[in-house]
RNA sequence: GCGCCAGUAGCUCAGCUGGAUAGAGCAACUGCCUUCUAAGCAGUAGGCCAGGGGUUCGAGUCCCUUCUGGCGCGCCA
């Protein structure tokens, strides 16, 4: 029996390289001219009627071999050896393509592999163990986190899933923007709700640009509580240092608890206040400085950013001496590249930060890094809907539906799934109440449901006294029926299915992925009978069974949704 | 004004980076449970792939252009 761990690939490369063979055999015998072979795709149909495979071979060489495609596919055809190949037949249709089908041995050996990887199978060495860092969330910690935090936080683990399933070394980070400006005025806001506690709303006004949030008033109302007047007659530098040392490690062990109640983990939460404390900020302005590559104006410190195809230079130290956020992201990013030696990097940014991309980029070449090795992966935003009605999302004003209410709402496998399915580049409108009425119908129940299915078929089985046992290689040949072989095809694509999502940046193709399968079992349960079949095949559809739900349950637990034994 | 993203069935979305007759799920309609879970299956209906040009054997996919929607273009982050 062939040993695959992924059967989609072994057999599509094995397809390449006999298409290949067959070439060179034809133009030997001068069946073709003699010419480079040009590149040509291997794909599965859509209709499966025109085999498991097909080729554009011999169309896409038409131009080289100056001949018609049907004719070039006939020479290739006729000089195909299967010897040696998951393949037994090759037929010409159409305007020239090339359609491959299986041998049954391929089929058996998928269920086999399947079952031989077990909690494994999917995962693959592809990545060979590059060093990846995927950024996502990274909400300001001044506030509740919103449903775009949601999608991103769901998009960006579900990612760094597909990279660790698909053999990269991967670290899930979080950015703490624990300093600069909106710390400042997190602060102005808690100090303006805290002295309002004891002179009164109206003696206090409260700042223009303030964050207006109810979760302002009561971190005041705990830190007074907890405080009292103390610091009512303090100076305001110290006030609004104890009232930011007081509130914002409470918001940020609050995002980490919501984080994980959504089943997200990370390995690392970085806190920007170490840039500034190591001095990585200030080294990054001088190493600027001395490439040349700033200037001064206005009082202000500007990068030549146009030099590094951004659209207009940019200020890396304002008139006031502090460093603007792009300073401190280049700074980081550095760190990321240099000091920790991620080989490669990807953020998870909202759309709104698209402006950024390039002149981030830019500027890890002008450090003398390579930009290219930053892919921002740009999340649309999320518009949300209450009741039909647009709801604004700001913490300045303090409206949004959290990431709280979400979790409140929503079942989390639901919620997960929800906004796995959509790529992140297309834009989405959650209406809240809508999502928790329409959660029963949610497509990740039709998902768990196959695998319930399932557990429930080998429980009775169990209960009849049956045991699921190895199968031999000639009973899984038996696995002919189209509704099986279909399935089977369907639990081969696994392994390859994370690879493309991985190398795409796109984990909603898992869900797309689990949605297929789970159809194909379906299918097969209406067809095929396990339970009351003779021995032989009964233990082969078994097999079959066992397969898919392993790849069910691997393939929900990559995205992080439960895999339920009954529902 | 310039830039980025999007526009595919009534709704929500796929469409494997240029392939064969454009597909699912909701919603509608018709069938299928005295045998392993009907949260299922089979079928019907639903389309100027936003519009118009172009590239080639072949375009939903690539190029140009127009229209529509979202988001950017701060010494905010």
């Amino acid at each position: 029996m062939l040993n695959m761990t992924n059967p989609s690939a072994y057999a599509s490369e094995s397809l390449k390289k006999m298409i290949e063979k067959a070439f060179a055999a034809a133009m030997e015998k001068g069946a073709l001219a003699t010419a480079e072979i040009p590149y040509f795709n291997i794909e599965v149909p859509a209709d499966r009627a025109h085999g498991d495979f097909s080729s554009n071979a011999a169309m896409a060489s038409a131009r080289a071999f100056r001949n018609a495609p049907v004719k070039i596919a006939a020479a290739i055809k006729d000089n195909i050896d299967f010897e040696g190949t998951p393949f037994c037949k090759c037929e010409v249709a159409g305007p020239g393509f090339l359609n491959f089908f299986l041998k049954d041995e391929w089929f058996a050996a998928t269920v086999a592999a399947v079952a031989k990887g077990g909690e494994s199978y999917g995962r693959t060495d592809y990545g060979k163990n590059e060093k990846v860092m995927v950024e996502f969330v990274s909400a300001n910690p001044t506030g509740p986190m919103h449903l775009g935090n949601a999608r991103g936080g769901t998009l960006g683990d579900c990612l760094a899933s597909c990279l660790d399933a698909s053999g990269h070394d991967v670290t899930r980070e979080f950015y703490i923007n624990d300093a600069g400006n909106q710390i400042e005025r997190f602060a102005i806001s808690l100090e303006a709700r805290y002295l309002q506690i004891f002179k009164g709303e109206d003696a206090v006004e409260f700042p223009e640009d303030g964050y207006h949030g109810a979760d302002i008033i009561d971190h005041a109302k705990n830190f007074a509580e907890k405080n009292g007047d103390k610091f009512v007659e303090a100076a305001s530098e110290d006030r609004r240092k104890a009232l930011v040392e007081y509130a914002l490690p409470l918001n940020i062990a609050k995002m980490e608890k919501d984080l994980e109640k959504y089943r997200i983990v990370y390995d690392v939460w970085f806190p920007e206040s170490t840039l500034h404390k190591s001095g990585a900020v200030a080294e990054t302005l001088e190493m600027f400085a001395s490439r040349g590559l700033t200037y001064e104006k206005d009082g202000a410190v500007w990068y030549k950013a146009t030099e590094f195809g951004g659209e207009k230079d940019e200020v890396l130290v304002r008139q006031n001496g502090y460093p603007t956020y792009f300073a401190v992201d280049i700074a980081y990013h550095i760190n990321k590249f240099k000091t920790r030696e991620f080989n490669r990097v990807i953020n998870i940014w909202g759309a709104d930060h698209h402006g950024h991309v390039a002149r981030l980029k830019g500027a890890m070449d002008a450090a003398g890094l390579d930009g290219s090795k930053l892919d921002i992966v740009l999340v649309q935003l999320v518009r949300t809907l209450s009741n039909g009605e647009v709801v604004r999302m700001s913490k300045r004003t303090g409206k949004a539906i959290t990431l709280t209410n979400l979790i409140e709402e929503v079942p989390v496998d639901a919620a997960r799934f929800f906004f796995d399915m959509r790529e992140p580049g297309s834009s989405l409108d959650f209406d809240l109440e809508l999502a928790a009425e329409e959660s029963s119908q949610n497509p990740v129940y039709y998902v768990q449901y196959a695998h319930a299915r399932i557990c429930s078929i080998l429980k009775n089985l169990a209960a009849a006294g049956v045991e699921p046992r190895e199968c031999t290689d000639e009973e899984l040949l038996a696995l002919s029926n189209p509704a099986e072989r279909e399935l089977i095809f369907g639990l081969a694509q696994f392994p390859q299915e994370i690879i493309e999502a991985a190398k795409a940046y796109d984990p909603a193709k898992i869900t797309h992925y689990l949605t297929d399968v789970a159809t194909l079992f379906h299918k097969f349960y209406n067809t095929c009978r396990v339970k009351g079949e003779e021995e032989p095949i009964m233990q082969a559809r078994i097999a079959l069974c066992m397969a898919t739900r392993q790849v069910i349950a691997n393939a929900l637990k990559l995205i992080k949704v439960e895999a339920p034994e009954v529902m």
